[in-house]
RNA sequence: GGCCCGUUGGUCAAGGGGUUAAGACGCAUCCCUUUCACGGAUGAAUCACGAGUUCGAUUCUCGUACGGGCUACCA
């Protein structure tokens, strides 16, 4: 299908937590690299050194590495193209800039940032509320552009920062096809003279992601659609430096929308939902924002739920393995309108992944959700017969706490209410007898305890639905729970007539 | 303000000239279950609006409205 080798990147900024529509980015890349059995890059575009976040880089690849989404190359797997942190490939960027400008494509700029102020300040208007460094204005500022020849050389041999930015051409149509919307095409003439190099020398993500996916051989590029305004300029670049026919082809992703718009990091606190791949916490204030993963979220249903948040395979069908994506995914059936994010929704992906899940997928997650919560299960055998029980009522694996605890600790508390009100003498009698029995019973299993249960009961005078509530309480706690023979089954002999006695002493 | 992208039930969405306009989530009712769930059944609920093209537009075109994004020496 392709000639080249497919190679795609994932270029993220190490400034904070992991958000869905990252994680998103990250999948669609990954499906289609594995798809056509190509290389999937992370990339990690640390140009600004302003917003370096100590420790964003090492979580972002945690994050990878719970949703099962490893990258071929990266700062961690290495590979032929490194280095694979923009800040370590510095040097690089320089003589494309520099190429530009003597090509005419781009000029030096030596407007310090209170200029550019004042500029937006003088040219702001009703009509024009964010003056842009464009062709009117550059004519206006100290440029390359404006300046004579002389004096711009002894500037720049002063040692006078500046910067270097591109210069738009006037009334141009710069076009390419999307590979989600078609053609998309803009006028260069309302767009703005953007800064390539900066004047710490570092580029912009402008030069930078063009320069870096054409040394890394990218032949594919997806991106959130924030980025398609500012793809002529990308287009351009790859126009004066490397030429159009080398251009990786690109898919601008929908956003996901939060609630109200933009899904922004507040709104996890705001609507009781997480909108992080993983617990993220800000080193500079300390402020924990939850993941998806803490909040009980399996990786398989996190990925398929996000597969879905835009994109399906015309059928009908909604769970997915990660195998069957990479076999039926296509860019082609990507939708081209934002997707607001519906967190009843991601639950009940969740939900059908804990109910297909074998125990023994769900093992180890559980157990990690029980030791957070101080509960003993220490036996593998039990613990799997438990979720086998309860899997079907949980939504998160957090929920397996509320839904088994009972299973490895007495309650704590118990549902008397529901009790105390219909107790009576007959009923406790029932009890006594029904201890004398469990402690008789030859065999210890769910059918047989339900068969004793009800004949001594019929034999107290009483329907079986007198006494069940009760004896699930004296079990469970509470009005939930699996079959309450099922409990006592797994619960034994011992336990469960020590939570009858318990409980009977507590009336 | 300008530019760009988008618009099928509350949400995710199939369908791309003729359909009773799929399906899923959620919601409601019922069945199953002497708990809570699971499961099953049923139901309410949709083509933003206006023109045009056409024998016929949810589907094509153009406007309008609405939503979103961008408009930094941030990505």
């Amino acid at each position: 299908m392709y000639n080249k080798k497919v190679r795609v990147r994932f270029a993220p900024s190490p400034t904070g937590g992991l958000h869905l529509g990252g994680v998103r980015t990250v999948l669609y890349n990954y499906l289609f690299a594995r798809q056509h059995k190509g290389d999937f890059i992370v990339r990690i575009e640390d140009t600004d050194q302003s917003r370096y976040v100590p420790g964003a880089e090492e979580y972002i690849f945690n994050c990878l590495k719970w949703a099962g989404l490893e990258p071929d190359e990266s700062v961690i797997q290495g590979g032929n193209y490194g280095p694979y942190r923009q800040s370590e490939r510095k040097p690089l960027y320089r003589k494309y800039a520099d190429q530009l400008v003597a090509d005419g494509h781009a000029y030096y700029a030596f407007d310090t940032p209170a200029e550019l102020e004042k500029m937006r300040a003088d040219f702001k208007t009703e009509q024009n509320p964010s003056p842009q460094y464009d062709r009117h204005i550059r004519t206006k500022m100290r440029n390359s552009l404006t300046l004579p020849q002389e004096e711009v050389k002894a500037l720049i041999a002063s040692g006078t920062p500046y910067v270097i930015r591109i210069k738009m051409p006037e009334e141009q149509i710069v076009s390419f096809t999307d590979m989600i919307r078609g053609e998309v095409s803009f006028n260069t003439s309302v767009i703005d003279d953007k800064v390539l190099l900066k004047a710490d020398g570092m580029p912009t993500y402008h030069l930078a992601v063009v320069a870096d996916d054409y040394l890394m051989e990218i032949t594919h590029a997806f991106r959130g659609e924030e980025w398609l305004p500012s793809s002529p300029v990308h287009v351009l670049l790859w126009q004066y430096l490397f030429g159009l026919d080398k251009m990786p082809q690109w898919a601008h992703l929908p956003l996901i929308l939060g609630p109200n718009g933009k899904l922004s990091k507040r709104d996890g606190a705001k609507y009781g939902f997480p909108v992080f791949a993983m617990n993220w916490t800000d080193p500079k204030t300390n402020e924990l924002t939850e993941g998806f993963k803490e909040k009980g979220f399996l990786p398989e249903a996190f990925i398929n739920m996000l597969a879905l948040l835009g994109w399906n395979d015309g059928t009908g069908q909604e769970i997915f393995t990660k195998d069957e994506l990479i076999e039926k995914f296509s860019m082609k059936r990507v939708h081209s309108g934002g997707a607001k994010f519906d967190y009843e929704k991601a639950k009940w992906f969740n939900r059908e992944w804990i109910k297909q899940l074998e125990p023994a997928k769900l093992r180890e997650q559980v157990k990690q959700v029980f030791a957070a919560a101080n509960i003993p299960a220490a036996d593998d055998i039990l613990l799997d017969q438990v979720i086998l029980l309860v899997k079907e009522r949980c939504d998160l694996l957090t929920d397996f706490v509320e839904q088994a605890a009972f299973f490895f600790r007495a309650p704590e508390a118990y549902d008397l209410d529901a009790v105390k009100p219909k107790w009576n003498e007959n009923k406790s009698l029932f009890f006594v007898e029904m201890i004398r029995n469990f402690e008789l019973a030859a065999v210890w299993n769910a059918t047989d305890l339900e068969h004793n249960f009800k004949e001594i009961a019929a034999a107290n005078h009483l329907k079986p639905g007198e006494v069940l509530l009760p004896f699930r309480i004296m079990l469970v706690g509470g009005k939930f729970g699996p079959h309450v023979f099922d409990i006592a089954a797994l619960l034994g002999r011992g336990e469960t007539i020590s939570r009858i006695k318990h409980f009977l002493s507590l009336l």
